[in-house]
DNA sequence: TACAACTAGTTGAAGCCTCAATCAATTCCC
DNA sequence: GGGAATTGATTGAGGCTTCAACTAGTTGTA
């Protein structure tokens, strides 16, 4: 049994070679669970609504950020951003959702470089059906089994941990 | 702007063709940040173990499980289970583990249809030095990050949908 | 102006995951 | 005992993501 994750490193107090603080008990705990319940989670959120609307949670996330902005269209590399994933899996997933005929894609007015992804009518319709589905799992899975003080706190962590790693990848 | 995840549903309390309850303002800037959070926080985790050790996340919670295990081996079945991945996604795995001579294949001695996945000495050397690296970035990146009463709040609620809607996939 | 550095976006190949089909062994139960 | 149903694991095809390379347009600066 390695301490992977465990109290103490393998003899690491000894000459303390490389000295990393480990987890105890109580933060593995948690930690695992973190690691756990989301992955659960995602799962179940992307099987709901694949198989009730041929969506998956990434496409959703996107088609929910397009509608919420102006003219609901935003430019690829902001939509890279708001949503995490890199430039090149957004230009792969819009391709995607362009064929389903939910995005259309515009050139950028003034860069020319530039594109603007724009939510189509089909889109909308769609997504107002997929957040019945999305928001209900949300609340049946996650906020209704959580103390609200819980998930109040829940949320101060993950904003914290969010700000601190974002925009850093890539 | 459509109300997917905001505070009302389209038109929902005129007909009240479908009631969904949405989340209010804070429900929902807790529910992104979990989903942002934890979005960019196994990608950064993923990245570290790439890049150091040549390990996905994936991989790296499969070694950890092996080694704490009674003869650092489990059944493939009970591996899926573990990490919550399907018993093909964990085929696929341990055969690229393998091949890195990471993890050996057994036939399980009872049950002829079953097979046990054992960790190697090669795969727990490589264990040895990722688990720093890991936790290294759990620390920095979540643990140190967390009022630790916010961070045993998380663990509650993550505890809780991860036995809510644990073994129901697949 | 002109060149270098940078940013926006795309592309295609390779890798990982999902899904459905398959085979083999075990368990159920009449 | 014996056939049906179930469980364990694998396979390969298809889909999504990553990565590195590339084109094109913009910005900085001398």
């Amino acid at each position: 049994m390695i301490s992977a994750d465990a109290a103490d490193g393998p003899g690491m107090d000894r000459i303390a070679p490389m000295s990393t603080e480990w987890l105890d008990a109580e933060q593995q705990r948690i930690w695992r669970a973190l690691l756990g319940g989301t992955t659960v989670l995602n799962d179940r959120l992307d099987r709901d609504l694949r198989s009730a609307h041929g969506l998956s949670m990434a496409e959703y996330e996107i088609l929910v950020r397009l509608s919420e902005a102006d003219d609901r269209s935003i430019r690829m590399a902001d939509l890279a951003a708001a949503v995490a994933h890199s430039r090149s899996r957004i230009t792969h997933t819009i391709a995607r959702l362009e064929r389903s005929g939910w995005v259309r894609r515009v050139p950028h007015p003034d860069d020319r470089r530039g594109v603007v992804a724009e939510l189509t009518d089909d889109g909308f319709a769609v997504l107002e059906k997929a957040a019945h589905t999305h928001v209900g799992g949300v609340q049946a899975y996650l906020v209704k089994r959580a103390d609200p003080e819980d998930f109040r706190a829940l949320g101060r962590v993950m904003e914290s941990v969010r700000d601190a790693l974002d925009g850093q990848t890539f």
